[in-house]
DNA sequence: GTTAGCACTCAACGTGTTCGAGTGCTAATT
DNA sequence: AATTAGCACTCGAACACGTTGAGTGCTAAC
C-alpha cells in the first residue's frame, strides 16, 4: 500500500488535533476541519493507515492515535522547522544575557527557559570538562596550618580548597611544592593529571614531599575530580501535571522516580548523539521512557566544552516547536557566555 | 468536661492508630487491641473527645480522626523522645562522616539521609554566613588579561572568580590592590563589606584605580553577595507518593509546586524559631501546608554558622521518631564537620 | 473512487442496590 | 453512676445495569 498525498495529509491532521487535545481523533473531526473528504472517505483511508502502523485504535469504536511510526515520520519527513516568536526570543535573551560569573548558572538558566516556553520538563548538562586543560596551581598560605591549593583551568573554571595541615609550612616549602606541582600538572588536561601517579614523579625536598603526600594530594585529587563533574539542571517538573496523561498518579510517580535518578540520566544525556536528537517512546531504551520524547541539543561554548540541553514529554509532543526553541537555545548559549565572559559586562 | 486518664489514652490510642492506617478509626478497633473498655463505652469516650475537638467525624458512620489540636496535645504532653535504633544511627555515621570538601555538602547529605530514615521530604539549609568574616583577600596574575579574584572566609569557605581585565596590569598594580583591598575589606563579615562605599574609601593610584573600579568591584561585589548565598537542598520529593494522602493528584501538584518554590521555603525555614519547632497544619500560615506538618532544627558549626534542617510531611506523621531524628542529625552535624575539616582526613 | 446509510461497539455516565463498617441512642446490667 | 449490649440508622464503596454518544466497519448507491 503507498503512502498518497491525501494519507499522508491525514495523518498529519491526526497528529495535529491529537497533540492538541491529547483525545483519539475521529473521521468527523478531521472531515470538518480539514477539507480532505466524507467522513467515510477518511475512515477508511485511517483504516489503510492503520494497517500501515502509523495509527491505532485504543478500542473499537473509539478515534485514532498516532503511533510511534507515525511520529517518528512526521519528525524525519513532515516537520517544518518554526521561527520563534518575539516573544520566546525576548525571554531566551533576558534569562541568558545576564551576568553571570560561572557557566554553570548559565546552563541553569538555559534550562529554566526552555522549560517555561515548551511546558515541559527541561534539563541541560553542564559541559563536560575532560578536555579542559589546567593552566595554573599554586599554594598560598592562609594561616600555619592551612592553605589554599589553588587551581585555573583552561576553560576559566577556578577552583580550590583550604587544606589542613599537620605541620605548619614555610612559605619557601609551599613555592617549591607549587613550582613542583606547576611543572608536573600544567598543560595536562583534567582527566590526564588524575592518571600521573603523583608521588613517583614527585622529587623534592623530604618536608616538602610528606607535606604534599599527607595534607596536599588528597585534596588535591579530590578537587580535580571535582572540577571534572558534570551538573544535572532540571526545570519544569511541576509541568507534567498539566498533561493528562500524566493525571494518573502511578505514571506521575514513576515520572518523579526517573527524575530523581540523576546519575543515570546524566549518564544517557551524555552517551547521545551530537547535534539535535529526537527519540520517540520506545526508541528511548528505558522502560520508564516507554511513553516519553526526549529531544536534546549539542551545544559548544568556546570551541572546547561541550554540553547538553533538552527536554522530556509525552511522545504527544510539539515537536516542531520544541526543536526550535532547543536549537534556538544551543545556538545562543555560547554567544552569551561570550557577552559575559567579555569585556563589556555592563550590559 | 474533662481529660480523663481514659480519655488520653484512648485519643492516644486513636491517633496511634490513624498515623500508621491513615484511615478514620473506629471504636471496635480501639476495643479490641487496647484494653480500655467496650466498644460502645469508648463510643462514649471518642463523642466527648469530638466535643472537646479533639477528634472529628469525616461522615456520621465512619471511625474518628485526630484533630490538629489531637496532634497539638500529643506533641507537648504525650509525646516521648525514640532512641534511634543502630541502624538507623548506622545510617547517619556512614552518610555524613565521609570526606568533605564543603559544608555545603554535608548539609545535602543531612537532607537525603533524613529523608530515607523518615520515608519524607527533607530540606536543609546551608548555613547563613551574615557573620562569616574576610580573612584573605589576594588578586592572582592568571595572564595578561584576566587575574583571579581570591576571598577567603573565616569559616574556610573559599570563593574566586577570573576577572577579565581591559587593559593588562603589571604585576605591581594588582599587588597594590590586593594590599588595599585586604586593608579596606578583612577581618570585616561579608554583610559589612557589601555595605562599605568602596570607591570612596579607596585611594591609590589612579591606574589601579580605574581598575578596581571598573574591571574588579563589580566581580568582587558579585562574588560577596554569592558567598553570602544561603541554598536549599531537599530530597525524598517522591516519598509522597507512598503517602495515601496525595493519591490525589491535585494534592500531588500542589505539594510539588509548593516545594518548587524555593525562595519561599528558605525565607519561612529562616524566619522559624531556633531549636526544634514543630508546626502542624494551620499553624503553618501558608495555606498550602495547610495538611501538612512541618519539624526543623536548628544546626550550629563551630558557634558562628547557623543553619536550618527537617522533614515536611502529612500531618499524620511520626511525630516521636522524626523528632528524635531530625535532633539527632543536627546534634551530629557540627561533629562531622570538625571530624572532616579537622586533621585526620584519613577515616 | 467517493459517499450515504446503518448496524454495531464500547467507554463514560448515571442510577439503583447491596454490603459493611461505623455511629448514636436506649435500656439493661454491674 | 458507669458500663455495656442491642438495635436502628447512616453513609461510602463496590457492583450491576441501562442509556448515551462518539466512533467504527461494511455495504450499497452515486
Amino acid at each position: 500500500m503507498d503512502l498518497t498525498e491525501r494519507k499522508l495529509k491525514i495523518l498529519q491532521a491526526v497528529i495535529a488535533d491529537f497533540v492538541r487535545t491529547a483525545e483519539p481523533v475521529g473521521s468527523r473531526t478531521i472531515s470538518k476541519n480539514y477539507s480532505l473528504g466524507s467522513p467515510a472517505t477518511i475512515r477508511n483511508e485511517m483504516s489503510d493507515l492503520e494497517e500501515m502502523g502509523f495509527l491505532t485504535h485504543p478500542h473499537t469504536s473509539s478515534g485514532r492515535v498516532p503511533s510511534e511510526k507515525a511520529y517518528r515520520l512526521y519528525v524525519n519527513e513532515m516537520m517544518k522547522k518554526r521561527e520563534l516568536s518575539q516573544a520566546e526570543k525576548d525571554a531566551i535573551a533576558s534569562e541568558l544575557y545576564q551576568n553571570v560569573t560561572e557557566l554553570d548558572s548559565l546552563i541553569e538558566r538555559a534550562a529554566h527557559v526552555l522549560s517555561e516556553i515548551t511546558s515541559l520538563t527541561a534539563f541541560a548538562l553542564s559541559p563536560g570538562k575532560e578536555q579542559d586543560t589546567l593552566r595554573y596551581i599554586n599554594l598560598l598560605p592562609v594561616d600555619d596550618y592551612s592553605v589554599v591549593l589553588m587551581l585555573v583551568s583552561d576553560s576559566g573554571k577556578v577552583s580550590n580548597t583550604v587544606v589542613r595541615l599537620k605541620a605548619p609550612a614555610s612559605e619557601d616549602t609551599l613555592r617549591i611544592l607549587a613550582k613542583n606541582m606547576t611543572y608536573n600538572y600544567s598543560g595536562k588536561t583534567l582527566s590526564e593529571a588524575l592518571k600521573i601517579d603523583i608521588i613517583e614523579n614527585f622529587r623534592t625536598d623530604a618536608a616538602a614531599m610528606s607535606m604534599f603526600e599527607q595534607s596536599i594530594a588528597p585534596s588535591f585529587i579530590r578537587t580535580l575530580e571535582d572540577m571534572l563533574n558534570v551538573n544535572l539542571y532540571m526545570d519544569g517538573l511541576t509541568n507534567i501535571f498539566a498533561l493528562p496523561e500524566y493525571n494518573d498518579i502511578e505514571k506521575a510517580r514513576t515520572f518523579f522516580e526517573m527524575i530523581g535518578r540523576k546519575a543515570e540520566i546524566t549518564q544517557k544525556l551524555i552517551s547521545r548523539g551530537d547535534g539535535i536528537e529526537i527519540t520517540i517512546g520506545g526508541e528511548n531504551q528505558d522502560a520508564d521512557l516507554s511513553d516519553c520524547s526526549v529531544i536534546t541539543a549539542t551545544y559548544h561554548v568556546d570551541g572546547r566544552l561541550v554540553g547538553k540541553l533538552g527536554v522530556i514529554g509525552p511522545t504527544r509532543m510539539k515537536y516542531d516547536e520544541v526543536t526550535s526553541v532547543v536549537e534556538y537555545l544551543t545556538d545562543n548559549i555560547s554567544k552569551a557566555f561570550m557577552l559575559t565572559e567579555g569585556d563589556d559586562d555592563d550590559r
